[in-house]
DNA sequence: AGCGTACCTGTAGTCAAGCTAGGTGTCCAA
DNA sequence: TTGGACACCTAGCTTGACTACAGGTACGCT
């Protein structure tokens, strides 16, 4: 009976994750922590979430792996937005601008 | 291979139903109607998402139903927001409009 | 009379994405 | 030496939106 339900909506963590790594490779830990201080705390991505999306972007070739230093010295996978994840990104933002504009439509005119 | 996917983002769907039910008892084709008209065509729910979701909103109480007569004479299901549904739909919307300012922070601050 | 179309409801089965819960291992500070 | 931050991963569950059906009524057109 969790009193909070945060589940992201379906389809935005993805465009979440290439906006943030289109400002420059990251590794998947800090995509979620720059995530989660960019929006404030409202997104805290579960490990468990954030690792599938990673590889389902990667398969999809949006985004490259590689494997690299950190600036703490351990080694991390880093990711890196492709030609098609920049054009993706630019789908996605789109259509969430679209639904936006059709949720508050409807949240506005409905009564 | 379809070039478009709309895929109403999850849970949106229930927000949506909540909100145009506030407006005033109706049966779900209308609903539906009214969802497409209202957004300008942007959402164009099919019967196999509207059904199970005026089903699970009942379930839940957030709506009632009963047949009634339509303009046309002939009988449909007409759905009433309930006091409970009331309360869910301002808590959805309040949820939308938070993840809403989340998204839009990451969009222009992420870079 | 027959036919199509809008109206109106419904279900079965599939699929995708996010979750919980578990696991591995490193490094550092208390 | 213990705990926590860092950093990765997977299995299995749940949920909701979808496709693809299926059924039925009323009306207008030819």
């Amino acid at each position: 009976m969790p009193l909070e339900k945060n589940d992201l909506h379906r389809g935005t963590l993805d465009m979440l994750i290439l906006k943030i790594v289109a400002a420059g490779p990251l590794h998947g830990y800090a995509i979620a922590q720059r995530l989660q201080q960019i929006s404030k705390d409202y997104f805290q991505v579960p490990q468990g979430s954030l690792y599938p999306a990673l590889h389902r972007l990667e398969e999809r070739e949006w985004v490259e792996a590689e494997w690299k230093d950190t600036s703490t010295g351990r080694e991390a996978k880093f990711y890196t937005l492709t030609r098609k994840g920049r054009k993706q990104l630019e789908v996605e933002v789109l259509g969430w601008e679209k639904l936006a504009d059709a949720v508050s439509l409807i949240l506005r005119t409905a009564d």
